[in-house]
DNA sequence: ATACGCCCCTGGTGGC
DNA sequence: TGCCACCAGGGGCGTA
């Protein structure tokens, strides 16, 4: 589920639960996700406050007063589930992590595939320590424009869609979205990265943009499972043009002159678009 | 530095 | 019903 969209509507729905919040306990069911659980981990989380919630790139960020933030990365599979005070219902199957507030909520990381990831650094070195560090600009942010994408994207021979999904050359841009701002760009996904450089960056840019903050505003996609923390989901798949939709008219094409949206796989991974409105 | 294949892990779906 | 192949929103590692 989880691309930059998703985590940030994760991260909506959690924050007026968990901000200010005492963590009067965590526990853990099982520490070995992607990477092991930090050491420690749940007497570092036992008793602090959570300050603030935020959001970079893929990673969900739970800022903590005993200096330390909490930086989860909710993988292929992963979700946070909320549960009131009093449910006695046990917790989902792949509960790994639980946190139990003072005001008696729960909140918890479910993630069955475990390629998810929670990590804590010092919040004063959250950009350039673990994770975080290298990552490249947010597609959102200032950091964000036309030069910096041409000068990302200069001298480089793999595919514009392979690009995207680096992380270190603009952050949170997943498999879906790659595929939907590249159609709504109109930027075939297998032109090779540095003949993007120049003109079509802008027209790249603006098409990342505005894929992004449109998926946000529908709370992001929900595909097979229920997303949000409050067993809630996202309705942008709804208006995908491309994604998943192989054989189908594109949006983009007049009717009827539409030869169909293609599914080819490039560097393991699908992607959809269609030959006639992306060159 | 860049590029590519492979791997991690579980579950759902569709074909036979 | 059972079994199997294939697919899935991510990223890290080793190797040229």
């Amino acid at each position: 589920m989880p691309e930059l969209p998703e985590v940030e509507a994760v991260m909506r729905r959690l924050a007026p639960r968990l901000q200010g919040r005492r963590i009067a306990r965590a526990t853990v069911a099982r520490a070995d996700l992607r990477r092991m659980l930090p050491p420690r981990f749940a007497e570092r989380l036992g008793g602090t406050r959570v300050t603030g919630l935020g959001r970079r790139a893929k990673y969900l960020l739970m800022r903590l007063d005993s200096g330390e933030s909490m930086l989860i990365h909710l993988g292929m599979s992963g979700r946070m589930v909320l549960r009131p005070p009093g449910a006695n219902a046990p917790p989902p199957v792949h509960e790994h992590v639980t946190l139990l507030t003072d005001d008696g909520w729960a909140a918890g990381f479910v993630d069955p595939r475990r390629f998810g990831s929670i990590d804590l650094v010092p919040t004063a070195a959250e950009e350039t320590q673990g994770p975080l560090a290298g990552l490249g600009p947010e597609p959102l942010g200032d950091g964000f424009d036309a030069a910096t994408l041409s000068a990302a994207l200069a001298g480089r021979r793999s595919a514009i869609k392979v690009a995207l999904l680096d992380q270190h050359l603009v952050a949170g841009i997943g498999n879906i979205y790659a595929s939907e701002a590249l159609h709504r760009a109109g930027i075939s996904p297998l032109r090779a990265a540095m003949t993007v450089a120049g003109a079509p960056a802008g027209l790249l840019v603006e098409a990342i943009r505005a894929t992004l903050t449109e998926a946000i505003a529908a709370s992001g996609s929900s595909l097979r499972d229920h997303v949000l923390p409050d067993g809630g989901h996202g309705c942008f798949q709804q208006a995908f043009r491309v994604y998943g939709r192989e054989g189908l008219p594109c949006p983009a094409c007049a009717p009827g002159t539409c030869p169909g949206i293609r599914r080819i796989v490039q560097a393991g991974r699908s992607t959809f678009y269609c030959p006639r409105a992306q060159r």
